[in-house]
DNA sequence: CCGGACTCCTGTGCGC
DNA sequence: TGCGCACAGGAGTCCG
């Protein structure tokens, strides 16, 4: 489930391994991985994906990140978007590649070189809930996909919040994990930022108060900040670009720890679901103001 | 307009 | 030991 601090610490790892070098050939294994805006130009022999729109024989240039994806830059201006969903992995092995190096659910395969080094980098993405998007320049990207997201999350100001939530009477959960309100966040960190803001997950969106939002903000940036410097949470797919788990799943308060005593209070911490998404959070130190909270409809009887 | 439900998909871990 | 099922959920889509 790579969120933001997954992807911005992936691009670290993958910046010396990719910036420079040239890609050889692009090979497509499953072609439905390759998305919209779909790729018009076919390579010679005709029939499969053409290798140029997914960068082959161009330098890469630019790795680049806005909330939870990801884009490759090369120098004839191609910028390919990757989204890795909840299980993808984007991994560089050396070249040539041996059988044990190419995991089931390989989807796209990169051959790369510099003057004196060959490797490759590999799509692998099991759930398939991720893809490939290719656009012909980083401006096209920004202007027909990143445009949809809201602001990233990593540098949220209380000002940026208060706009993303304004009038909005939905959990705030519901709204953080929204990405075309805020960018990056996903269930982990947006678990993790309300309870070191001290908010409950069902609070409508438009009650929260300047000091708040104000907490609410620094808690998203810290909690995001410490993660990218954990090397992400490996909760069950993520690794970085040289096949390595995160530790920050380690330093979660209650993602995952229903039922388990608050670290900051004790109390055995709730599990609840907003939007099919498991919420845990602490009764005791996220309070719920009662009459600043959106109901569950299944409890609207009598 | 809004929010909830459903969909895609596979690996994991549990209960029986 | 093995089977079946619930669950994990990002994001698009559909429907009330």
């Amino acid at each position: 489930m790579p969120e933001l601090p997954e992807i911005e610490h992936l691009r670290s790892t993958l910046r010396p391994a990719l910036l420079g070098r040239t890609v050889t050939s692009v090979k497509v294994l499953r072609h439905d991985v390759i998305r919209e805006p779909a790729t018009e130009a076919t390579d010679d022999r005709g029939g499969t994906p053409s290798g140029r729109s997914l960068l082959a024989s161009q330098r890469i240039v630019g790795l680049e990140r806005r909330g939870k994806q990801l884009a490759i830059v090369g120098d004839a201006g191609t910028a390919i978007c990757i989204h890795l969903g909840m299980s993808g992995r984007l991994l560089v092995r050396p070249q040539p590649l041996p059988v044990d190096c190419v995991p089931p659910h390989t989807h796209c395969i990169w051959r790369l070189r510099d003057s004196h080094r060959r490797s490759a980098l590999l799509f692998v993405d099991p759930r398939r809930f991720g893809g490939i998007w290719s656009f012909p320049s980083l401006a096209s990207l920004f202007e027909q996909r990143w445009r949809r997201l809201g602001p990233d999350a990593a540098s949220i100001s209380a000002a940026q919040l208060r706009s993303a939530l304004r009038q909005v009477q939905r959990p705030v959960k519901a709204v953080l994990l929204d990405q075309s309100k805020l960018a990056g966040l996903g269930n982990i960190y947006v678990d993790e930022s309300l309870f070191r803001a001290a908010i409950h997950p069902r609070r409508s969106a438009d009650s929260l108060s300047d000091a708040e939002l104000r907490r609410l903000a620094r808690s998203i940036r810290l909690v995001l900040l410490q993660a990218i410097q954990a090397g992400g949470s490996t909760i069950r797919d993520y690794v970085d670009g040289n096949g390595r788990a995160g530790a920050a799943q380690a330093r979660h308060c209650v993602y995952g720890r229903g039922g388990l005593p608050c670290l900051a209070c004790g109390q055995a911490l709730a599990a609840d679901r907003i939007l099919q998404r498991t919420t845990v959070f602490c009764e005791h130190c996220q309070p719920t103001g009662e009459e600043m909270m959106v109901k569950k409809a299944s409890l609207s009887l009598r």
